[in-house]
DNA sequence: CGGCTTCTTGATCAAGGTCAACCTTTGTGG
DNA sequence: CCACAAAGGTTGACCTTGATCAAGAAGCCG
């Protein structure tokens, strides 16, 4: 199912799943804690704009480099990374989306996507009619300012990100990103006990904190051999997060509170 | 002066420097090139959120991690840098901060700086009342558009800088971030012919790709015996951006088309 | 002309990359 | 249900990159 004929003809590939249509009213996503409540109106409007619910399997693209695209996607289930693919073939993965999340804006924007997205597990999409967001920011101000508060909370992960690499050592980088995904799973309800699926490979946590697949591994059993967190059949596992934090210096986020996610 | 005292009692502390106040009708900036033109309205709204012009000496901060604000500026004159500083007192600059550029959004709708924004030059800023911003969004609404626009390439801006230090060499990182600013100084005509003006101390350098100092050095020599980018008494020189962009990979970043700044 | 800061470089060392091998898990067809 | 293949995980040996430290050279200001 090639998503990549859907952005020119608006609509026309509805790629329903065999899982019923998601209606916007009963949207699980609504239930979660951390999501903007809305308001009549500006749920009536978001409704609008959907255009189909979209299924993709994983390692395919959302997204790709420097594609238009007329959609703007929020996740409704699985696991996607946001990615920027060197001219040498390296690969930075720059961001997970969890469920929630809203993606393509960007793309949207500045009329290309500036990064690919990929499913990272099977994932379930909900496609809204970019073309419609100069309407959205008139008719909903309040809402628009929310989504720039979004994204202001986005752009402060790779902040994050951006310290981490540039100044933090293998094992402190992979400490906090697992904990920051923690702390986002947390939010949605994703992450109950102390451990939680988590369907993300060796290779792909290696791109993501700029080491080779190689390194990871020795970080991630000092990780283990310190007990500080454990990943094992695609399980993570955090006894601790105190102790996590303490040893990361998770300390330079200091918003750790639950923030509206939309 | 401390800016600190600023943000509890809004334009009582005038910071009027010797230079006449700008106003916005006249603001040089306007007269850039990349600059989306404003319609009259618009104009008008933000002239109304403007509060008062300030002037900060190099070193002194706009903005400290944590800090709120009610308070949004625009870089008026001079350079800037946004920054990060680690548990362990490291610092990682973010991103530059060149004229035209507003900062503090983050700040604002987030409730609290995420970042430290410190003057590397003596600058000028025009500050402006970011509690006005609800009411920016519903009067005007395609330039709340355009603010969500410049954002995105700002992020975008930041996703290129992770994936180079995530994934790139001392040189590449050196050189990417070189051609960068001067994409950026010539859209604001601030980089006329091959070199230009560039008031960064090699340790901010070596912060913002993160390097060490000694090693920037390093990197910066080879850039020079290759006869791709010279750095010597505050003036950058760039022979031949084309050869500086093959040797870094400048690929990664497409769009070198001329963007609209705000 | 000192006394400051910033620049510059070399010597040494540690963090992390590369490569190659081997082990586990998962998935598939018989 | 097993056998086998393919994908992903794990580790060690070795080498490259960049950090650290320390010392000297230039600028820059009073």
């Amino acid at each position: 199912m090639p998503l990549s004929s859907l952005p020119t003809d608006l609509g026309i590939h509805a790629h329903h799943d065999s899982a019923p249509p998601v209606v916007c009213d009963t949207c699980a996503l609504r239930r979660c804690t951390g999501f903007r409540s809305f308001s009549k109106s500006e749920l009536q409007f978001v409704s609008g704009m959907k255009c189909c619910d979209v299924a993709l399997a994983a390692g395919e693209d959302v997204f790709r480099e420097g594609q238009p695209s007329p959609f703007v996607f929020t996740l409704y289930e699985g696991w996607a990374a946001r990615a920027l693919t060197l001219s040498d073939g390296t690969r930075q993965i720059l961001d997970f989306v969890l469920p929630g999340d809203l993606i393509g804006l960007a793309g949207y924007l500045l009329g290309a996507s500036p990064h690919s997205v990929r499913a990272l597990t099977p994932i379930r999409l909900c496609a809204l009619d970019a073309r419609q967001l100069p309407a959205l920011f008139r008719a909903e101000p309040s809402l628009a300012m929310a989504l720039m508060a979004a994204r202001m909370r986005e752009q402060q992960r790779g902040d994050t990100r951006l310290a981490l690499l540039g100044r933090l050592g293998a094992c402190e980088r992979l400490a906090y990103l697992l904990l920051e995904l923690r702390a986002r799973l947390r939010e949605r309800g994703l992450f109950e006990g102390r451990s939680c699926r988590f369907p993300v490979r060796r290779l792909q946590l290696a791109d993501a904190v700029g080491l080779s697949k190689a390194h990871l591994m020795r970080a991630l059993r000092e990780l283990r051999e310190r007990g500080l967190a454990e990943l094992a059949r695609g399980m993570l596992t955090i006894p601790n997060a105190r102790k996590l934090a303490q040893f990361s210096g998770y300390a330079l986020v200091p918003s750790s509170e639950p923030s509206t996610i939309l």
